[in-house]
DNA sequence: TACTTAACTGAATAAATATTCACTATATTT
DNA sequence: AAATATAGTGAATATTTATTCAGTTAAGTA
């Protein structure tokens, strides 16, 4: 018997966030959907029972490849400016090399198709910055009239916005412009 | 004759961004739409030729309304601190006051519905601020080793992302804590 | 190589949604 | 207060979009 083909799927998702990132979720149909994946729309059927289907397990693929991507790379070793430049860095990161996925997550929160739970990215995303943030605190190295939650906030709306500005092309980024833009995160939250 | 109720449209207005605010525009029918504003589905195209149509003007009419917000109460006599913050609270009030038209503003800019133009918005509002962080840089009271797009974007950022948390309840504002927050932003670009 | 079985197709069908229209209600004019 | 012209209605219709399914293809198996 014939195997499911695994990169078919993978296609799917590739051209639905391409999609949505064009004309939102409100834009994605089945049949526009179909012909970008390079598949016939009864193939859909076969991988996904439906369109609902579908756009949830989209979100619940990428929640799990997202949320670990941010503590990559932090040892014990380096000072704490470096550990938090290291997790500001993956943010940022995250943030432009997988840009169609924001888009898609901020449009899920929003869609008809949110189902009462969630919000966990955004929590599991927070917790080891927090504890970060704490820790420095602790150390006399971070300021302590705000709190680590507003320090956090600071340091990703200021993310957010250089990588949306950047991939529209608004204010292109580059390597000195993001050294500058993680210094003056610095001076926000430094003692 | 029987004259137009000027209300009415208004209705339908607030009808489409309460909807949009729960289900994206991705959710909207005009069914719903017609229930939620109290009016007959028939009566949509009295006001408005077809969706599209309606979501444009939706688009027309808050981004007029918006663009002036911003500088208001602006004079010559307030230190340049004041200006700034007065400006920040401005954004921040908008933000905060106007949630669901932000909400709209941003997915339109991702919907099938956008035409080309557009980012019109984002530009009238950054003028203003540009002009004042350079002032503040010839005045020796800000930092000039960041450029006034990036001192911006710092400031702009964490302003959405505080008037979205507030929102969704995860990190509700308070005067102590806005009064903080600037603060914060404060540091970010005073020299 | 023939056989089997599930992937795959896309036109046909069903379901959801936008839009129209024949009719009614009501402000304004005379 | 009658005439009139447009607002307003919502069931009927048109359109768009999701989903199904009968038929076809191709990978695995014996």
């Amino acid at each position: 018997m014939r195997t499911k083909d695994i990169n078919k799927i993978d296609k799917i998702y590739k051209a639905s966030l391409a999609l949505i990132l064009k004309e939102g979720i409100a834009g994605l149909t089945m049949a526009k959907l179909a012909k970008q994946a390079g598949v016939a729309t009864g193939t859909l059927y076969i991988y996904f029972t439906n369109k609902e289907e579908l756009i949830h397990k989209l979100y619940q693929k990428l929640k799990e490849e997202t949320v670990d991507r941010f503590m990559h790379g932090i040892d014990g070793k380096s000072s704490f400016k470096n550990c938090i430049k290291k997790v500001w860095m993956n943010y940022l990161t995250h943030r432009l090399q997988h840009y169609e996925e924001s888009i898609f997550m901020e449009q899920y929160y929003r869609s008809p198709y949110i189902s009462g739970n969630t919000l966990a990215i955004a929590e599991a995303m927070k917790k080891p910055v927090h504890d970060l943030i704490q820790k420095g605190k602790e150390d006399g190295l971070v300021r302590t009239d705000a709190d680590n939650e507003m320090l956090f906030l600071s340091m990703l709306g200021f993310i957010r916005e250089l990588a949306d500005e950047h991939i529209t092309n608004v204010y292109p980024l580059n390597a000195t412009r993001i050294e500058m833009a993680f210094e003056l995160s610095w001076s926000t939250i430094k003692k």
